[in-house]
DNA sequence: TATGAATGAGGTTTCATTCAT
DNA sequence: TATGAATGAAACCTCATTCAT
């Protein structure tokens, strides 16, 4: 027996919290990433989850709480599912390698979840520093992983130093992010050695002592 | 006797139509990159420019067309800069040392014009065509140039194929302008000696055969 | 298993339904006297009580008749208090000195009452009726007093004439318990004296044949 | 040749500033008065004055600065009116006498002002002080008139001492008022006599030493 | 009985845009 | 040409109220 008045969606009623926080998020992942925040209403949004704006106010406040929760939910997923691929007693470049990979994986696989976490918020907005504190997490761990590369290299590196480096690792792995969803013929893999040819072996000479200086 | 001609206020009225449209587009430019594209205000952008909102129409458009007209300003003073630092008969490697260091010089002069070029839309804006356009042509210069730099190895690679290494640069020199802004000691040829050493030093080591292999 | 009959929270179960409702009144009277109807929310006054919104409106009603039980109770606790003090057989004066004490002792025992019955509700209501149902009350019975104290003398008056200046005389109390509250080192009956002195004098002044006119 | 298009309103169309302001500040007093500050609506307000919400917006800003400036207007009018007509060489209880004269005329001639500065606010509101305001300045000029008739008594009164007598008869105004509404018949002399008889008679009684006390 | 979950309706506010002078 | 004045449309958010368990 149907519930009458079925208008033909699905729309469930009386979900436990946990599951309607899920779908609530679920929506306005989708919405943010192919509207943008500003453009994004919730409107739609509660449209999309299915509920109505009281109901998604409740659950996860006004639209900055709800993108902040938006960012929070997919950076962790992001972070867990690279976390889970490096482990910890491999060397510096083994980890490299295989975070990129699955980096590239993921995002593949989740592309809302990832335009969520880039290029959302113009300046002076209230959660831009939510996207700048993840981003700033994702630097940090690369940076402390090219400084242990350097340990046992004739000058060591402090994360400081090579926080530079992370930094613009960081940016070319989302620009190639944007290039890549317009050339989907290449692999993850692929990618992600594009990245370490470049990037990994630029550093080792540098770290070994060869580097480039201008006029010669 | 109503005042005419001259009220007190130095707003220059009956100006050439040029003359408007760069202090308009300055103001723009100024509004633009200090609240983001969404949270400026056509109101802001009159007042800072000096005119009344139906001016601003009159000459620039609505507001997308008003932004379109300053990422285009914007992108041409940047292209021009560089282009006139690169002279064509020199090397590859110098050719990109030149535009790197005159890339970071003008951004650091003129942060306005580069904020309204970078993380300034979300998807979903008519604008972004606009912006992805610029940044096509950025990229296509430095896949040319990295191309060009093959030509006598032992396996010349076409544009379509450095291009991915142009977008990672790229994305590098964005990600890395906005770390710089943030430690300013360092100076433009610093940062670009940075990206010259790990992106250049990685592309060389890939064309003359020196490359990454994971398992090893 | 899942936990029945006491969860760990103080919040009782089961209980008579007057016990509930006068819970229920406390935590009304509470909320409304601290933020006025309007701003007053029925999740807040739920909170307070502890008790679920539907549960609230099962035993009160909405908002407005459970600002109108409010009100109800309010008034006739004070009036109840008030009737206790003026015993039948005194004089009018006797009468009105007594229960004027006992509303301003009253009064700043019960400032969320009082809150209450005063100035809470604008005009466009639906239970401004209430309100000025009391203080139609409350003015009647000092008519009556007032009234009753001129049977004696020279002019007996009916309580149509002696109403406004009972009306008055509520307005200078209201007025005064105001003032009272920011001035908290006068007493009771220092309050009510004042009333006494103003009040009381001027009336019996009237009632005697001594009365103010202008042009003299 | 009256303008086209017309729908049958007479909404007049580019005024200038000051008499839209007007205009505005009418229709909203009106509304104010007829429902209350919370219930009225500023969809409301902008179509009794004719204009569409933005302007409302763009002249007296949100709903509490349009209610201030409500208060305001209506507090200055009052007093104004009250100025003039208490001329300073009289004696105090002539100006009162002619103070109150002037207060029920022009309350009566002016329902809706009178409404907004009467019962309107709720305690929390953040419109309140601008009502507590006007109400205190009411008082000290009523303090201080009856602190100038005790200066040749034998115990010339400070105008704090003479304070509670001045809130108690705003007090007795205010309600006398609401009950005059009521009563038209009466006339505005009238009740100004009346307060004169109640208060100033007690007044006078208490400054040449009789006074009423208990037990006596 | 008691409640967590849900919503319709309505409020305030802002902004891009355009008349009418 | 240049602008003060004006608005339609839509955004965010809250609240009193009621199902369905």
């Amino acid at each position: 027996m149907v519930d009458r008045q079925d208008n033909g969606r699905p729309r469930s009623r009386r979900l436990p919290r946990a599951v309607r926080e899920r779908q609530i998020l679920d929506a306005a992942v989708e919405v943010f990433a192919t509207r943008g925040f500003h453009t994004a209403s919730m409107d739609e949004i509660a449209e999309v989850a299915g509920i109505s704006k009281p109901m998604l106010y409740a659950y996860l406040g006004a639209k900055d709480e709800l993108f902040v929760a938006c960012i929070r939910r997919e950076a962790n997923r992001l972070i867990d599912a690279i976390s889970v691929a490096v482990e910890a007693g491999l060397s510096p470049a083994e980890q490299l390698w295989r975070g990129l990979r699955v980096f590239f994986e993921y995002v593949s696989r989740n592309q809302a979840g990832w335009a969520v976490l880039h290029r959302q918020v113009n300046q002076g907005e209230p959660s831009v520093s939510e996207l700048v504190e993840w981003r700033q997490r994702a630097t940090s761990v690369i940076a402390a992983l090219l400084a242990q590369a350097t340990e046992e290299s004739a000058q060591p590196m402090q994360p400081e130093q090579t926080e530079p480096f992370a930094v613009a690792l960081v940016g070319a792995c989302e620009s190639l992010v944007e290039w890549w969803f317009q050339h989907p013929e290449h692999t993850a893999d692929g990618m992600a050695m594009r990245l370490m040819n470049m990037v990994w072996m630029g550093f080792s000479d540098l770290v070994e002592g060869r580097s480039w200086t201008p006029d010669q």
